[in-house]
DNA sequence: CCAAAAGTGTTCTCACTACACCCATGT
DNA sequence: ACATGGGTGTAGTGAGAACACTTTTGG
């Protein structure tokens, strides 16, 4: 591997896009840059991959996860997004980026504040950042990578449960897994056939009733959780996205 | 950037998976190596990313397959798969890989083999690889990659027209198109109940009638393409995979 | 009683499936 | 004539959309 020396070589970083629910806004966790380049605006946790210490990406990503959220990665769904690399991206010179998304449930998104360094860090709602995007400007090309984040979710989150489960807390209700499904993709649906579209998963055991109910502002409702696997089964990646009922995607021709 | 020397960097390179279809298979492009390590064995096409010359990752990956298969990426369908990245997957160092697949159309096939440094390149059936995997093992993870990649195809082309377009000739008759679903899914697909999906594509304007017609085995058979874009419209990824109808990809909890 | 929210039922449309059938061609 | 492959038609099933409706709570 003599070769390889003076070679040069590409620094590689992780970030890693995540989102939470909060009220009834998709929300992403930015922040604030302490040191140029960008200094002082906002920008997608992450950081360089610690080649030294021989950690996978996936690592690196959890390991950044937890170091600027407090999170522990096993309380996340983690999946690599896509890998950004264009020259110039990065002033300093060249950097590639492998892009992950994070999903996190409401009810622990209050304690990613008390992150260790990220005594700048904060929830953005996606919808501002997207539209206008005005006020608010990210970082590098992690307008980009936000974009894909949310059109890859938008897409996947039709056909795979475990994204919107990974979006709600442990039990929760159908109209919660509704409107989950409306704030990420923007939409409103129906009520009575979303439920029925519910019902399925219910008997499909995707999703199991607790035989608990909840008080709610009319009549109490059923609560659920996700069916756990009994044992970790492996699942694998392609599409990306996912994609999907589809996933949306850059290609060349 | 001062503080970048000396940190331990990884290497960067591309790899792509090309496929094609020959005859009733969908076949993959593999090179023999030349040189340590894994001498001998067959391998996806690839190389490092040349850092210096500023080239993104997608020209890099567009500039190994020119390279070692003589095509000009225009005339491929070319997207982003996946990034591998874990450590000890080359036992040179610390090597990431981003990957490529790439669908070449069948009557363009032939001339793969005039690639300038390939002269040990070589077409081989997926199924023979992904099933037994026995006699031919891949260098490095690239079965992995390769089982990646199939997935991704397996789930996309149900629902991009252009996954099934990029492999086949300009003009194809609504049963070739139906063969190249068949032999990417590894199914057979009612001829009748396909035709009408088809005819959806038709009526869409996904998909056009030339006019003309083959001869076949018994009646001819109507000619299509593929409804040019008038203009060049940016496509999105996203997905992975998605997918799809779908896409399979990994995540983690 | 009334508003709010959960949850059910009904009808229409559309896509997918299985399967029967006809048409055009070469031998 | 008959085999081969292209292409159409019909009936059943199941999911999604639109929308009317009942039930259970709190005030």
């Amino acid at each position: 591997m003599s070769y390889t020396y003076d070679v040069p070589k590409a620094e590689l970083s992780v970030d890693a896009v995540l989102f939470t629910i909060i009220s009834t806004q998709l929300e992403v966790l930015l922040i604030r840059r302490r040191s140029p380049p960008f200094e002082g605006c906002w920008a997608i946790p992450g950081g360089f991959v610690d080649v030294a210490s021989g950690e996978s990406l996936d690592e690196a990503a959890a390991r950044e996860l937890e170091e600027e959220t407090g999170l522990r990665a096993s309380e996340l769904y983690l999946e690599q997004l896509y890998t950004f690399g264009a020259p110039g991206r990065d002033p300093r010179g060249r950097v590639i980026s492998v892009a992950y998304y994070a999903l996190v449930r409401p009810d622990l998104h209050a304690q990613v504040q008390a992150g260790d360094d990220a005594s700048d860090a904060a929830w953005s709602t996606v919808a501002d950042l997207l539209d206008g995007g005005g006020s608010t400007r990210l970082a590098f090309d992690h307008a980009e990578i936000l974009e894909t984040a949310v059109a890859r979710i938008r897409g996947k989150i039709d056909y795979v449960p475990r994204i919107a489960i990974s979006l709600l807390p442990a039990a929760f209700t159908a109209a919660e897994f509704r409107r989950v499904h409306e704030i990420v993709k923007g939409v409103t649906f129906d009520a009575s056939n979303f439920h029925k579209r519910f019902r399925r998963m219910v008997a499909d055991e995707t999703i199991v009733k607790t035989g608990e109910r909840r008080k709610t502002g009319g009549a109490p409702a059923e609560l659920y959780r996700i069916e756990q696997a009994s044992d970790p089964q492996r699942q694998k990646r392609a599409s990306g996205a996912g994609s999907s009922a589809r996933d949306t995607r850059r290609s060349a021709s």
